[in-house]
DNA sequence: TTGACAAATACGTATCAATCCTATTTAATA
DNA sequence: TATTAAATAGGATTGATACGTATTTGTCAA
């Protein structure tokens, strides 16, 4: 269903190394730990969960570490509407549901990211590194209370 | 080129009040100063601006307006990667391109949004209000200085 | 295997965005 | 014009992120 883009650990070293980056017990714990996650984790939250087991870990190299994964294109940031920065691990081409309620994120395949069409004027002015279908709305377990939420005013 | 979506003074004020929000000073300038800039502003830079014809205004009361507009659906909250929450005045469907060097948010509008496939088991669990495709890179100004500054680690 | 060095980490501190709290002001309405 | 609920200003708080720096640690070459 969600066959991932898997970077064996073997991958992600010679990832790292090609980019002169140091293969450290963090990175590695920083990385697995985002490679298992499906829910488009903050910088926090990985480091939440790594605290068990690597108690000395800091949320400062947590969150250096994802953002210097994600400049080296080993993952992604992901949009969000103005909440802490989030990340994913899957670099395969896919598309996002964003709910505007619970601030989840759902993946989706369909349709093809390279059958859409982007006209010619903007992959001239652009390098074009990522390409997303970005939906917004509320899931299922929201939309119902949403409408009652969505009342007076402020 | 860009035919945005206007929504008058007289429009405005008909849907604040139809829900049920009071036509404020602040809410009128607001959304105007919002309506005339062009770059994805956020509620910080929208409020730097006001405080030059409207000294008092509070950068609460920008944020907490310009949040309320976007939950009534006059203006949208755009999709960014981290960065400070900022808002878009047109409502008519439409892309952005947004660099990951400068932050800026380039608007498009070929594909028509309409016409993009979303599959059936997605607009069925979701409630979908917003549909835009998202594409990050570098632009322009950016492309040739970000490969000499995407050098080393950390 | 070890020594040297640049890179990376931990952690305290600083900064900035966003929200909350509450006394005061104000738009709407009758 | 008086009433009232809603909105505002502005200070305080919280939370996310980045910074500064002393220390530790991969890496590589001798």
């Amino acid at each position: 269903m969600n066959k991932k883009q898997e970077i064996t650990a073997d991958r992600f070293t010679r990832l790292c190394k090609a980019r002169g980056l140091k293969i450290t017990p963090q990175r590695i714990a920083v990385y697995e730990a985002l490679k298992n996650s499906k829910e488009h984790p903050s910088a926090d939250r990985i480091h939440k969960q790594l605290v068990h087991t690597f108690p000395s870990i800091s949320l400062d190299t947590v969150n250096r570490t994802l953002i210097t994964f994600a400049r080296i294109g080993i993952i992604d940031v992901v949009e969000g509407q103005g909440d802490p920065r989030r990340f994913d691990p899957n670099r395969e081409a896919h598309h996002h549901f964003y709910c505007l309620s619970c601030n989840k994120i759902f993946d989706f395949h369909d349709p093809d990211p390279e059958q859409i069409h982007i006209p010619e004027q903007i992959t001239q002015m652009f390098t074009i590194t990522g390409k997303r279908l970005c939906l917004s709305g509320y899931c299922n377990h929201c939309r119902y209370q949403a409408a009652e939420t969505a009342t007076p005013a402020n």
